[in-house]
DNA sequence: GTACCACTGAACAAGCTGCCCAGCAGAAAC
DNA sequence: GTTTCTGCTGGGCAGCTTGTTCAGTGGTAC
């Protein structure tokens, strides 16, 4: 667990330009290609790299509303509750959580009209007793993971992040 | 805006095998290595696929604590707590939503003490008022596209979908 | 001292990419 | 009805990358 600067490097490097082959990649970063490429493979052995999958834009497939709601479950459904969101298209997202409220999920949704009917297939279940829906106007920060990259490769052991 | 069955097929078969390269994507869609590519191209400037940077995993960096903070600003001070947020590398996402609370942001931390350190630098600005916490256990429906994509493909207008 | 590990630098065949072209079918415009 | 446009097909070509293998080197652990 943790990684050094050169897998940082690999990792922006690829973020900032992900169709870059592993030669070129050698090149930019000056090391042998297969250095490169044990590095890349280990990363993704290693599950820092979970892949290189399509990020696809919701609101350019017709999605173009985002909403965050909060479910509270019925004591001992949590199996049925999670089985049951997993089968709605428009719930991007499922996590369970502390706090007020058991469940966080992410939607989306055609219109702020069709939000009503993605939300009422989501609650439409016994399991869940109540639902708290925040709607997204803005979104200031998109899912990021450069920075932590960047702090993670400088300092793989996370000293100097704690309070002095 | 919208995508066809075609265009629902490539990003299946992108997300499914990422590596994979336009004459092989051509072969197993069964058309032409031009259309396959001219597909790729639109679907890109389109905007439906924004990219194929590495999907990274914090847990695997190091940051194996997910959290969802709701943040509280006062009046007027939305810009600023906007531009301080992006400076923190810990919040990997920042929305300003609707409903209690003005701001949704996703963070990671590298453990449970940590968090308490990340949090004090998130709310240490003078704009937030209030910040409430939940912090996540499990994650049973990880961040997905492809139930949504297939979704769409079958049914670009989203007509089908509508209450009867 | 020896074994082990990571990195370098090189070579090779095989395959893919980017690019070009000509032809064809369906839809829309005139 | 004819023309134009768009999208798809199928082919060819040079250039480059990939996957793989090999030998050599330096540092580290035992």
């Amino acid at each position: 667990m943790g990684i050094d600067q050169l897998d940082g490097r690999i990792i922006v490097l690829l973020a900032e330009e992900p169709r870059i082959g592993v030669l070129e990649m050698s090149r930019r970063l000056g090391v042998a290609r297969g250095t490169a490429q044990a590095r890349l493979d280990r990363l993704q052995s290693n599950g820092v790299i979970r892949g290189f999958g399509p990020q696809v834009d919701p609101a350019a497939l017709g999605y173009p509303v985002t909403a965050f709601a909060t479910l509270e479950i019925r004591q001992g459904q949590g199996t049925d509750v999670r089985a049951h969101l997993a089968t709605v298209p428009e719930v991007l997202e499922l996590h369970t959580t502390t706090g007020s409220g058991d469940m966080l999920c992410r939607l989306v949704a055609r219109s702020n009209a069709d939000l009503q009917r993605v939300i009422d297939r989501v609650v439409g279940f016994d399991g869940i007793v109540r639902a708290a829906t925040a709607i997204v106007m803005e979104n200031p920060v998109p899912l990021r993971v450069i920075p932590l990259v960047r702090q993670a490769a400088e300092d793989p052991e996370g000293t100097t992040t704690w309070p002095t």
